[in-house]
DNA sequence: GCTGTAACCTACAGGATTGTCAATAGCGAG
DNA sequence: CTCGCTATTGACAATCCTGTAGGTTACAGC
């Protein structure tokens, strides 16, 4: 409301750490007003500059977004693949779930699907197959198909278990008649593991 | 691109008549193009009217919006109990489909949830504690918490499966390396059928 | 120091979209 | 046939947001 005492003093910033605090602000503002939220305005206002800026460094509005898309991809995939195999399934899940759900990604990918931003074609990641093959690896097992699409099925519902968690989790647990909802998640989630580690193909 | 020669005759609907044709056009729009492309002036166009009779039908763009997901969750709930028990898990899945895909149910709901349009405490509908509750009916067995809540989380992970698979199944179909996404959506739905079988707490 | 690059700013243009208003015109009721 | 209600409309107002233009300033290299 009040005007910084005459001309606040000029901050500068290297591109690249520009870059990163305006892509964290534009982070933040996605995962709590939603998609429509991220405006250059308010996000240039949260970073402290003027939006020109933003559009200096990202070119347009578009160009954020998918830069943004693109980071949070990027920490997701090495987020997945460095913790591999670090324990068993319900601890993973829940080291995965800081990249999947605090960080937003879930709700990022969320949108730019619903948006059409993000379509089939576009995936290239092989995440999911670099899992199941590194999980086949793990065992050191004869590749067998029946079993690659086992895995292929379990890794698909883990993903959509986590994805779906964090966009509709509380409004299931308040659609099921429950209150809790951080705990019933936590036990929902170990219930999870449990059924896919109950049932493994291969014994544990 | 022509003008409709002169003034096209005006055509009057009955005010029930004219919503439905609306929310109509309104939820194929969200279909198709995603949630901001829900634009007063097309979803006129579309209906062959001008966009203030939208908002006489509808007051404001928020309200058509709220008036879409009340009949989407309306037509959820109808569909999901009137469908109870009409057969196995797998054909019941299919079945469901139609009303959480084809209608774009999960699609609306996730942007619902997406721009904070909906929150936890707006869920009153108890939909999945009335799938649970006929669900241990069915049975005929006295209740039992445990078993509660086994049907309880198997629910959950249903509801989560086949809202994750319209958003992102295709995505993870192409991520997974895999190449004919609506056989593997097929395949998928009908493993999640057999797994959730297969270990039922109490036989078939 | 001097200078060039680029990060940054203020001001403005352009476009799109929601919402208002007064007037028009179907259609049922009497 | 007339009347009244309301669905419908065209024109306009208000707002919001992205993107552009041109000037300014911090900082690094010489």
């Amino acid at each position: 409301m009040s005007k910084p005492s005459a001309s606040a003093p000029r901050k500068r910033r290297s591109a690249a750490e520009a870059r990163r605090e305006i892509l964290d602000a534009a982070q933040a503002r996605l995962e709590r007003g939603g998609p429509e939220a991220v405006r250059l305005q308010e996000v240039a206002a949260d970073v402290g500059i003027s939006h020109p800026t933003v559009l200096h460094h990202f070119g347009s509005r578009d160009g954020l977004l998918e830069a943004l898309s693109r980071r949070a991809v990027e920490g997701l995939t090495e987020d997945l693949l460095g913790k591999l195999r670090t324990g068993d399934l319900s601890t993973m899940f829940e080291r995965v779930e800081h990249t999947f759900g605090d960080a937003g990604f879930a709700r990022l990918l969320a949108w730019n699907v619903l948006s059409g931003r993000t379509r089939p074609d576009d995936v290239k990641d092989q995440l999911i197959k670099r899992l199941a093959e590194s999980e086949l690896a793990h065992d050191g097992q004869v590749p067998d198909d029946a079993q690659y699409r086992e895995i292929l099925f379990r890794i698909r519902l883990s993903a959509l278990a986590l994805f779906g968690e964090v966009l509709i989790g509380p409004l299931l647990t308040r659609s099921a008649g429950q209150s809790d909802e951080v705990e019933v998640h936590r036990e929902f989630v170990h219930w999870l593991a449990s059924l896919l580690s109950d049932t493994a193909p291969h014994g544990h």
